[in-house]
DNA sequence: CGCTTCACTGACCGGAGAGTCATATAGGCG
DNA sequence: CGCCTATATGACTCTCCGGTCAGTGAAGCG
């Protein structure tokens, strides 16, 4: 599969650094093949970044939607996360070193990739506003809120795309963390 | 100055779409004459990137050693940096966009800087370890924390970068958390 | 004023890599 | 089997850009 070998290849060189003879290769196909079913190296990026973002944000909508309490939520937001990586590092690898960077920059992102990511934080952000309007925590903005578990899920992907060490108990610190230093 | 023309551009564009000749017209030479003074175009950045990252080193340090109990020094740590963000915005670009995406990639890093980091995380990881053991907090993995705060502090600056807001509420709201997160 | 030195320059060179297209091969179909 | 369409291919083209170097001009000097 084509978009198979581009994920792999732009995940370890990054989207400059990729040669399209590489995806070719490792796609077991002849460059010209690539040119039938996509007009351009841009269009084969986008392709494999648009699809796998699609997926993990409906994972993560779903999987938060079964959880009860607010820090069920916060933690499954974390969780979804983390799992989807271990499955989907090549994707993860795209997304955090060379996507961010785009946003950073300030470079044109393709506008509703842009957007998933706002919605997102919005999403976490309403899981905290309800939960201090039932006084489960104390009064705070749930935006500052939203942007800190954002903060930290990808500070604890970006560590376990670096070294080997399994995450989990660093999600139970941070979690504790939080719930401790939110409730009231 | 060269090197202010060139972490100019790399700041915009990133290495790899940097062409020599912008940063030759930025500093107002030809291209030439860069490679009097480097020879290469790696050579430009690197020189650009260390420079600075070792100046941020030194004032992280300094700010911290004033600094008196555990949450004061955390605090100095994320104000420094978002300090230096604030006069060195485009070194800040670089370091954020592109350097961690190396880090991320698993490319050669040039070793000193790659040391830099860690050094950074493990002094933070002191100041909990010494919290911990005065009883000023409960009982923590002093690296789990020190990580912690990294991860938030790197969320703020890349907010900071992107949209215009200020920043100084959302170090408190963080301090705050941890604070409370944290204590006894 | 000639001669030397030296910082500087930008036209040029060569390699790299995105995208093309003439050709080849394989699978229907009468 | 001959013919036609599908799909695949990789040698080729064309552009771009990092790095070079022969040349320029200004400053210093006898």
């Amino acid at each position: 599969m084509i978009l198979e070998a581009a994920r792999f290849v732009f995940a370890r060189q990054g989207y400059r650094d990729t040669i399209v003879d590489d995806i070719a290769e490792r796609a077991g196909v002849g460059k010209g093949t690539l040119y039938l079913y996509f007009r351009s190296k841009e269009e084969i990026y986008l392709a494999v970044v648009v699809s796998d973002m699609r997926r993990l944000d409906e994972l993560t909508r779903a999987r938060i939607a079964e959880a009860g309490s607010w820090h069920e939520k916060v933690r499954a937001y974390m969780q979804v996360r983390l799992d989807y990586l271990e499955r989907h590092r090549d994707f993860v690898r795209i997304y955090m070193a060379e996507f961010r960077s785009m946003m950073l920059r300030g470079n044109p992102v393709p506008f509703d990739l842009h957007q998933m990511a706002r919605d997102c934080e919005g999403h976490l952000a309403q899981i905290f506003a309800a939960a201090v309007a039932k006084r489960e925590i104390r009064m705070i903005d749930p935006e500052f809120a939203a942007a800190t578990v954002s903060d930290l899920t990808r500070g604890l992907m970006e560590r376990r795309l670096m070294d080997e060490a399994p995450v989990a108990s660093k999600i139970d610190f941070m979690m504790d963390v939080l719930r401790s230093g939110l409730t009231v």
